[in-house]
DNA sequence: CCACAGGACGGCT
DNA sequence: AGCCGTCCTGTG
């Protein structure tokens, strides 16, 4: 049984497995690429290995059974049914979205396995501001480099794999170490919101007990964190919010394409894409935003 | 070599 | 309040 010290504690970090059977709505490619994570490759056995903050998981799915294993701190269960959000009824979500007309319908048939991930609040909030003005193989290379280099390394199969480093691992690095990294402008805002956790001037714990708009509030005090960023962190963190919705290009290409059919997209503003959304898809407009992004880029 | 893709931010009106 | 140029790197 392996010893990690990890941010000042000692681990046990503990090779486990779990199996579920018919569990709706759990497609692996549906879930790890549609645009919310950027930790999880794809092994040629067409499993999925990801670092996730408790360690390494392995996720395969072979008919109606889905087998994780990995090296973990704490129950696998508890881990994978928090991580993959597995207390959520998604058949119900889709069949109240698919009414709202064909479009959703559609975009829902798409991508049926998709599940909104609960994942850590900080490495989200660090990798949404990464992503700005980025494309997703950079993105990943990016945070892969930072926690390689200050993360918690765990071996596995032979394999090592780098944890996410917490805001005290990363409060010696530089603005000039980030930027070596390959962050390029993004440097400061990473150096700038890592202070800002550390010397507690935004408190990310509390915003699980705010509202929505409260929180996100608070996101926008952060360095690098602006409307889209932080509508991302709200719906792709253990914060799981709903009811926001982040507008990237793609978003506004296909709300243009399919309600507001404007010659110009670029012309149409956010407040006004903002308001459609909440009118015709209500409280669940985040995870209605989810399935038409993802069909929108993948088709 | 140049054009383009992708959000936050600050300076401007 | 809204508009626009700039920030950096990878790709075609």
């Amino acid at each position: 049984m392996p010893l990690y010290f990890m941010g000042g504690m000692d681990l046990i970090m503990k090779e486990q497995k779990y199996i579920i059977e018919n569990q709706e709505s759990f497609e692996l490619k549906d879930i790890f690429e549609c645009g919310q994570c950027f930790r999880w490759n794809k092994q040629n056995d067409k499993s999925y290995i990801g670092v996730i903050k408790n360690g390494v998981l392995s996720v395969k799915k072979d008919d109606e059974k889905i087998i994780f294993c990995g090296m973990l701190n704490g129950n696998i269960k508890n881990i994978v049914e928090e991580y993959f959000d597995l207390n959520r009824n998604y058949d119900e979500i889709k069949d109240k979205l698919s009414h709202i007309d064909q479009y959703l319908k559609n975009s829902i048939e798409y991508g049926r396995g998709i599940r909104i991930l609960n994942q850590d609040l900080w490495e989200t909030t660090i990798s949404f501001i990464i992503s700005a003005n980025n494309n997703i193989p950079r993105i990943k290379g990016i945070i892969e480099k930072i926690a390689k280099k200050y993360g918690n390394e765990i071996e596995w199969n032979g394999k090592k794999y780098y944890t996410f480093p917490n805001a005290e691992q990363l409060k010696n690095v530089s603005v000039q170490d980030f930027r070596d990294l390959g962050t390029g402008f993004r440097d400061i805002r990473l150096f700038e919101t890592t202070h800002l956790i550390l010397d507690k001037k935004v408190d990310l714990e509390k915003m699980h007990t705010e509202d929505t708009l409260t929180a996100r509030d608070e996101l926008l005090k952060l360095s690098g964190v602006g409307p889209k960023v932080a509508d991302c962190i709200l719906l792709f963190s253990t914060l799981k919010r709903f009811d926001v919705f982040p507008i990237d290009v793609w978003v506004r290409r296909v709300m243009n394409e399919l309600y507001i059919k404007n010659e110009d997209e670029t012309k149409v503003s956010k407040k006004e894409i903002m308001k459609i959304a909440n009118e015709k898809f209500g409280a669940l407009e985040g995870i209605a935003q989810q399935y038409l992004f993802y069909w929108k880029r993948e088709a």
